[in-house]
DNA sequence: TATAATACATACTAACTTAGTAGGAATAAT
DNA sequence: ATTATTCCTACTAAGTTAGTATGTATTATA
């Protein structure tokens, strides 16, 4: 069990945004020096949050991308769930029909209390948590 | 994030092994039919679980293998150690050095909470936890 | 003692996933 | 017109996963 890159560039990325909400917007070229991520990485990873309704963007000369949501109305479980996809530990947690004796199963209930958790901790942090916590210890850092 | 085959194999090997704790040995063909994976894949992960020390095995004809442990002391957390390797959010989490300024890293802690939540919950789960339940549903199933 | 049943060992492999790179087209500010 | 940006699509190297394949070593038993 591991966490892709993939979720951890994206929620760099939606980190300086939210850090950035309401200056304008913010060029991918930036956050990509930032985070220090390949920024035509970047460019494949903001547009699947940008169709997951999470960011806005302007094209064009002084373009770039802004959060959609408030930072404070954003979870790391929306992040979680659109760029790692599901937490998946069985298949039969969500999809009951794979076994069809899931009803009866010891080892369903264990995958579920495991995504539960998981779930749990990332829907308690939104990223205005994370801002918060970023200006009480003076921006030094945020490599994610 | 997602849960390897060779995580939930071994689960279910040991489980099988749980079940017959105290029955002498049982043979990975038997193993590997009941819970529909393939002999010699799992092969391979009993050595595995053999190396790491959870169970024992007799040579030649009517060997076979058992728990090396009674089952009330192997807690699934110790299972997934072994197979699954450590549940990664980010390599800072075990390896400060990494980043340097870890220290200061909000999204640290993030990664720390949901690896923790994870043991958490494996770790207060023993292979006798999961015989009990098996019991008390009446043995209809452990498609793990 | 021959045979069968089992564990043990090592090498190979197809399919998939990850983390990118490459090369541009479309749009907007100046 | 030029430049800066987003947007789009295809490609790719390296690694991982879930196995197969082909045996050898050991032991019970007939």
């Amino acid at each position: 069990m591991k966490l892709s890159k993939r979720t951890r560039y994206g929620l760099r990325a939606m980190v300086e945004l939210a850090v950035g909400f309401g200056d304008g917007p913010l060029q991918i070229k930036l956050i990509a020096n930032r985070q220090a991520i390949s920024v035509k990485y970047l460019e494949q990873l903001i547009s699947v949050l940008k169709s997951g309704g999470f960011v806005n963007s302007i094209r064009g000369a002084k373009g770039g991308y802004m959060l959609a949501k408030s930072p404070d109305k954003i979870h790391l479980s929306d992040i979680f769930a659109l760029l790692e996809g599901d937490v998946v530990t069985s298949e039969c947690v969500r999809d009951v029909s794979v076994c069809g004796r899931s009803s009866d199963c010891v080892a369903r209930d264990i995958w579920s209390k495991v995504e539960n958790a998981i779930d749990e901790v990332l829907s308690s942090i939104t990223l205005q948590d994370m801002v918060d916590r970023l200006n009480s210890r003076g921006k030094v850092n945020y490599q994610i």
